[in-house]
DNA sequence: AGCTGGCCCTGAAGGC
DNA sequence: TGCCTTCAGGGCCAGC
């Protein structure tokens, strides 16, 4: 389950793979994949021959490619996506859904995913709320942590605007992008703070706690080349990450807590698990979930 | 307007 | 052995 870290991870990798490279064509194996190309398959494909990728980018866990004439390739991983780079005549994988050659006749990039909740689309770059340029289906999202123009301060009072439990806010990219439900629980583990503890009672130095927790926890994933708790997340090698070695709450059930030795307990909400230690991280009297 | 829950999807794993 | 159920969950959207 690619969060931030993993994307980032697969950006870096595919980095020297297509920066200044012109595409040849390319193939949409699974109608799926390109959903959110609203225009279709045809259009999709027909918008990436010929272009020139100028770069790699990425907010959250949203990638994308700049191409030459102000639109971009971008890439949502979903929970099991994988972006893939080798030589062109090796054998189709399984869940292989699109494909994008150059015109180099080098190795080629390639769109793999089993569940099908990622997708690939070209969009438009459009400014975004920091001066730069983003591609249009990422402008309502936020900042992420690692980001200079995530604002602390404006994540803070938009917390104490909000009437919702601290991990569901962690989990809305229009409030911090790039945390889903692995780091959310880590990073909560992490600043001792509950799931279901209601955001407008977050004091200043709680708030402060948790984002420190958050960038923490990211950093040292990236660092760990991301997480691979299920294997379906990979590199652009195809090789995966080892921070699930790392891993202080979430999937734990059960296990000790490495603070204090209290069994990790394992809530459903959201239809969704939230890992947490039951004495480090206490439920609070009022609770929103 | 802010918030919540349902849905999409596939394959692995567990239960009977 | 084999079938059925459960689980994994990011983001969109309907509806309250």
């Amino acid at each position: 389950m690619p969060e931030l870290p993993e994307v980032e991870v697969v950006r870096s990798g595919l980095d020297r793979w297509v920066t200044g490279r012109v595409i040849g064509t390319a193939a949409v194996l699974h109608p799926r994949a390109v959903r959110r190309h609203l225009a279709g398959a045809a259009d999709f494909t027909g918008r990436l021959a010929g272009r020139t990728v100028t770069g790699t980018r990425r907010r959250g866990k949203y990638l994308w490619l700049p191409l030459d004439d102000g639109t971009a390739l971008l890439a949502h991983l979903g929970m099991s996506g994988q972006l893939l780079v080798g030589e062109p005549d090796r054998p189709d994988e399984r869940h292989l859904r699109v494909r994008a050659t150059f015109a180099d006749g080098g190795a080629d990039v390639r769109f793999v995913d089993q569940r099908t909740f990622g997708h690939l689309l070209v969009a438009e770059l459009v400014p975004d709320a920091f001066g730069g340029t983003v591609p249009e289906p990422v402008a309502h999202i936020a900042a992420d942590p690692l980001e200079d123009a995530f604002d602390d301060e404006a994540f803070f009072r938009a917390l104490r605007r909000r009437r919702t439990g601290v991990k569901r806010a962690l989990l809305d990219q229009s409030l911090i992008s790039g945390v889903g439900n692995i780091y959310a629980d880590e990073a909560l583990w992490r600043a001792r703070l509950h799931w279901a503890r209601p955001t407008e009672t977050l004091t200043r130095a709680e708030v402060t706690r948790l984002l420190a927790a958050v960038r923490e926890v990211m950093a040292a994933a990236l660092a760990a080349g991301g997480t691979s708790f299920d294997s379906l997340y990979v590199n652009v090698d195809g090789e995966s990450g080892y921070f699930d070695r790392s891993l202080d709450a979430y999937g734990r059930r059960d296990l000790p807590c490495g603070r204090c030795g209290t069994p990790i307990r394992r809530d459903v909400f959201m239809n969704r698990s939230s890992f947490s230690c039951p004495t480090c991280q206490p439920r609070p009297r009022r609770a929103r979930a």
